[in-house]
DNA sequence: CTTGAACCTACAGTCGCTGTAGATCCTATA
DNA sequence: TATAGGATCTACAGCGACTGTAGGTTCAAG
């Protein structure tokens, strides 16, 4: 029977975390010593450590839920598990092509600047001037 | 002088938001109506539309008030200025490397999935394990 | 003068945690 | 067995950068 800081030792994770888990019923709720401490098996640290690789694979929360209810029906078809896989690779490289934009765009911005003086800054003119931007499609949140 | 709609219409910002800024001390607080409505001229203007063009190219709203503060100040070096600038394009290079190394992962997983069923699926074994994991140094928050 | 779109304040919710306060529990050592 | 102190408990606030809602008021066109 493992600790709830044993547990988040094995896993990475932070003890706030994994109650923060168990309070949106990601991880089930666990039993507690007489003291009402909680315990866990092996069962609960095998599903914390697929929830934390998804997360550094980048997959949400609400994927992670539905990854993990898929993996219930062992006799499903897997296509599902796929999509959710595939959606999240085009997540990140749309996330990956919009950073590649903004690269460019900062690097560029930054070469013009020869100025010594705020007031000649190239940086500040393009941030001022959106019509000076190369790609007019920038959109925050990247 | 301009209403806080129009003002979010010609800078493409949503009221809130612009009330958020002004609350947060990024957006000055303006003249108002005898009714108590906010009235804007172009200075105020200008202002949004640097912080709107900043917010895209994936600046914080910290780094935006630096900005903001250092264009005030025309004689000075833009060394600083150029410093901002350089930091937010490593920051943008240092989540693209991170991206690229998340897509490398999601791409393999995916391709070695050719099962049919849930319980044969790649997919879910390599989540599940850590091991088979190419990249031991993903971390979350890309 | 009426209508209704736009505005006002104040506050809750988003995501995925992280940190805090103050109380209680568990375990190792004396 | 007593005690010390690290680990755990609950409950709630805070992060960044907004977004949405409720319930009321103002403005401008017809």
């Amino acid at each position: 029977m493992l600790s709830i800081g044993t547990l988040a030792k094995r896993t990475g994770t932070k003890v706030q975390t994994i109650r923060y888990y168990e309070q949106i019923g990601l991880m089930p709720e666990p039993g507690r010593t007489t003291g009402g401490q909680r315990r866990y098996g092996t069962v609960e640290l095998d599903r914390l450590a697929f929830i934390r690789h998804s997360r550094e694979l980048g997959f949400s929360l609400e994927a992670i839920r539905e990854l993990l209810d898929l993996s219930d029906s062992p006799e499903r078809s897997c296509a599902q598990v796929d999509a959710v896989a595939q959606k999240q690779l085009h997540e990140v490289e749309a996330r990956i092509a919009r950073l590649e934009t903004l690269r460019v765009e900062l690097q560029r911005m930054i070469n013009e600047c020869n100025a010594d003086r705020v007031a000649d800054c190239r940086i500040l003119e393009v941030l001022r001037d959106h019509e000076e931007c190369l790609s007019d499609h920038i959109r925050p949140g990247g």
